[in-house]
DNA sequence: ACCTGAACACCGTTCAAGT
DNA sequence: ACCTGAACACCGTTCAAGT
């Protein structure tokens, strides 16, 4: 008989996780940033404890709130890669990855700065998604549809830092128009 | 003998306000918004009521940091007025107002956020500039070299945006350029 | 192995007492 | 009119004690 392997969690900490994520999901579309550690905990029903030893720092656990779309964008950008016309594609990904963290109020600018940064664990949850998105975009830019002094990082750190402010009732930001078409070549 | 004017503040009150804005010019530059108004009393050496005083909100204490070089571009936006080029002068000084905020880690997204925020301190505190570049835009448009579809605000909060990560030596962003680019008509 | 909550530290904010 | 700093509240972070 095989004995538990230790990549296994316990149940009541998988459960844990779980209530954890689902109440951070909660109250940062309702409050943004201004969420608290301690609210999270509360609206989970654990101790903060609890909450430290699953999530060691804020970004830990924003970067658990915005895996699941993550890996969508990142499924998203495998179909695009089949497309004959890459430059579009680069356009169609950007305006869906745009409008990602609209209900979650300042996640933006944290998915903003984390990205750039190296090692955070905002970075290691986006990686899977700049691989792909980054071959999308290499191919657009080899096929002479955009401009080829800007890396993946770099675009989607800007795209990421857009204001909230002045949005549509659908999100759009009106400005992603103008980066799209500055990234013409 | 006219009695003193209910404008004129006491002398220690003066003396308080300017020690405050040297202190956190400083602190702002070294440590961004990690400061805290505990460090911009202490380092002026006043209390911290004082600095409440002067300060109600910590918008009104970075618009006061701000202030000075909003002066200098609303000035700069002026003298490009004369142009017989509009939406170069839109460019150049865009490319100015993108390098201002880059001694003071942070203020950029303060001042990215407070810009559209009708009525805040920093609004209040960009009013002139706002006012002054408005007119350098609306030339440009006017003369067919830039898009019609942004606004002064919408412009300048996103320039106020752009990532302090990703700056050449000179401080300047690549993505300004791309900005740029897709502002032309 | 994981959870809990008390305990500590730090800082934002207020305000009674001073000059 | 303005300044001071003590006092309070809130929250981030740690950790000894539990299961």
């Amino acid at each position: 008989m095989p004995e538990a392997t230790t990549q296994m969690p316990r149940a009541d900490a998988r459960r844990n996780r779980d209530a954890l994520v689902a109440a951070a999901a909660i109250l940062f579309a309702q409050q943004g940033e201004a969420t608290t550690f301690e609210d999270v905990a509360r609206a989970a029903g654990v101790g903060k404890g609890t909450l430290y030893r699953h999530f060691p720092t804020r970004d830990h656990l924003v970067a658990a709130l915005v895996q699941i779309r993550f890996d969508e964008l990142t499924r998203r950008a495998d179909e695009l890669n089949d497309s004959d016309d890459p430059g579009s594609a680069v356009d169609a990904w950007l305006r869906e990855f745009d409008q990602y963290p609209v209900r979650s109020r300042g996640l933006r600018s944290t998915v903003g700065i984390g990205l750039a940064d190296r090692g955070s664990a905002i970075a290691t949850a986006c990686l899977p998604m700049k691989r792909r998105f980054g071959q999308l975009l290499e191919r657009a830019q080899s096929a002479g549809a955009l401009r080829t002094d800007i890396d993946v990082t770099e675009l989607l750190t800007v795209v990421a830092s857009l204001p909230e402010t002045f949005r549509d009732p659908e999100g759009r930001s009106p400005f992603l128009d103008v980066v799209l078409r500055g990234l013409r070549a």
